[in-house]
DNA sequence: ACGACGCCATCACAATTCCTGAACGCTCGA
DNA sequence: TCGAGCGTTCAGGAATTGTGATGGCGTCGT
């Protein structure tokens, strides 16, 4: 038994017609009496009663009508269901992070993401640019902000925004450090980060520029983190001038007036899902949210 | 889309392997790999995601797989539900009565009927052997009991009993009847059914046979009605003996001495329908009910 | 690192099914 | 009595579906 079937049966119960109902299915009179005879010689049961006048429905027939009438509408309901979903994005979007939510604009992104696409699953996993590379690779992750360059070849990356560091100096060391003298600083105690973290390259770029290398004391992979140690007095830091400067605010922490490297911002996922309409979906956001005229992407496929 | 498609889907999504289902369904690796690429087609999306190790659902494909299961019981149940209908006689018997239905045996047949057949509606419909003949003609009935010969061509019929007859004559008459003479009750008033009862033939062959003609006053075409008469003192009636013997105890009515040639009564259909699983049905417990061996009918298509 | 294995997609061809158009039997109404 | 309308049947043709072999791709074990 296929569907034909059914709905054959139910056109001719409606019709009470062969003529008619082969009309209305755009086919021919002798195949509706196929379809016909075959399901009654499928189910044993007598559907009709053949009239001068057309096709009766004997009582059996009339009993089966409205089952046979389910079964078309559980089909046309799956049809329906999967037209509805057929455009719109399911699934679970795993987007990494590398440092605070409000930098990144999450909530700008969410929000977008949601709106236009009611079915797909926001996950952000915490985390580190070091980390979040590899679960990038591995597939653990979707797509990832990471910060720094961004050259390995399987990774596809878009720069959002340059950050400006500025290194962090707790207020209880402020006369002990003085004027910005790199060797002075190395011999203070740092919180430094994981040197897969980008911040560490321009802390090492900035020492190894002056042939010395920092006193370290406490790792931070975590710029919160970074930032509470050094309002605690625990050392130096490395942060965004933005950060500090708001910090500053409410902690005993200020930006030393030292010139350093900027670090991009980017977003990164795997090139070769560079057509997947989720990540296509999450670059798209990101380039309104951070103004980016970035996602000239060829309509691939 | 066909009932196949869904079929092929929930069972691939149950394998997740194109060749377990393939052999769970009994068909080729190609040919279940051919429905899955037509049902995504047709629906626009993707259902699964092709790995080294199989067929895995995607997130869309697993929204989907609800509702192709749902398609599929309900189809499912379309079928169980004719299956069950199968053997079982379905739609309404309609019974035509020609006397009452304590001497019918109504109960006892309709008690058969319903027990052996739930669904089968039946009803009984009042009439007399003159009416009943041609409503059995055009449809009206399915079946009926009748009284006398039944030499239509196009009904069959089986004799269920024969009716003995007597005249009944109210008890206030009976100083003015005195003995049997036909001649003599030909001059009393008579309570009369119609020409097309048998008992009216009876009556006009009694008199006939002593070229004589009884006055009629009342026609009652219900045998209920022309007891009522009779025992009113309206005039004189044909009724079974027994009849008159058992309202006898209760009524102002006796019977005659006076022998009467007897009246099959009979169960007639068209003779067209005498393969017709209800007409067979109808037969068969009746030939209970009444203790027939007739029911030796041949096991027509 | 390399070969063997398992998986799915594809292809050309065979088998089946499905559909078509015409003819037939039947009933009803004119 | 005849014609119109309806469903059934039939043979032939068209379309779909299934088959077996092949190939690409990835993984796993050695």
């Amino acid at each position: 038994m296929e569907l034909y079937h059914l709905r054959t049966f139910v056109t001719v119960a409606e019709e009470q017609h062969l003529t008619r109902a082969s009309e209305r299915l755009f086919t021919s009179q002798p195949a509706i009496s196929a379809h016909i005879k075959a399901l009654e010689e499928e189910l044993g049961v007598t559907l009709f009663e053949r009239t001068p006048r057309g096709m009766q429905l004997t009582p059996a027939g009339a009993l089966l009508l409205d089952r046979a009438r389910q079964a078309l509408a559980a089909a046309g309901d799956f049809l329906q269901h999967a037209r509805s979903i057929k455009d719109e994005l399911i699934g679970t979007l795993r987007i990494g992070l590398n440092t605070d939510a409000c930098f990144l604009r999450l909530l700008e992104l969410q929000g977008g993401l949601s709106e236009r696409h009611p079915r797909l699953e926001i996950e952000f996993h915490a985390g580190s640019t070091g980390a979040n590379i590899p679960a990038l690779r591995v597939g653990k992750l979707d797509a990832s902000f990471v910060s720094g360059e961004c050259d390995d070849p399987l990774l596809e990356s878009y720069v959002l925004c340059e950050e400006e560091l500025a290194v962090a100096v707790p207020e209880r060391m402020r006369e002990s450090i003085g004027p910005a003298d790199i060797h002075a600083l190395a011999r203070h105690p740092w919180v430094f980060t994981s040197p897969d973290c980008a911040y560490y390259g321009v802390m090492r770029a900035l020492f190894e520029a002056h042939d010395c290398a920092p006193v370290k004391t406490v790792m931070a992979n975590q710029d919160d983190a970074l930032r509470t140690m050094v309002a605690g007095g625990v050392g130096l830091g490395i942060l965004r001038r933005v950060d500090i400067e708001e910090a500053a605010k409410s902690a005993p922490i200020y930006a030393l007036p030292l010139e350093l490297p900027t670090v991009s911002l980017r977003f990164a996922h795997l090139r070769t899902r560079a057509n997947d309409p989720v990540i296509r979906a999450a670059v798209a956001e990101l380039s309104r949210v951070w103004s980016l005229a970035l996602p000239v992407q060829e309509q691939a496929v």
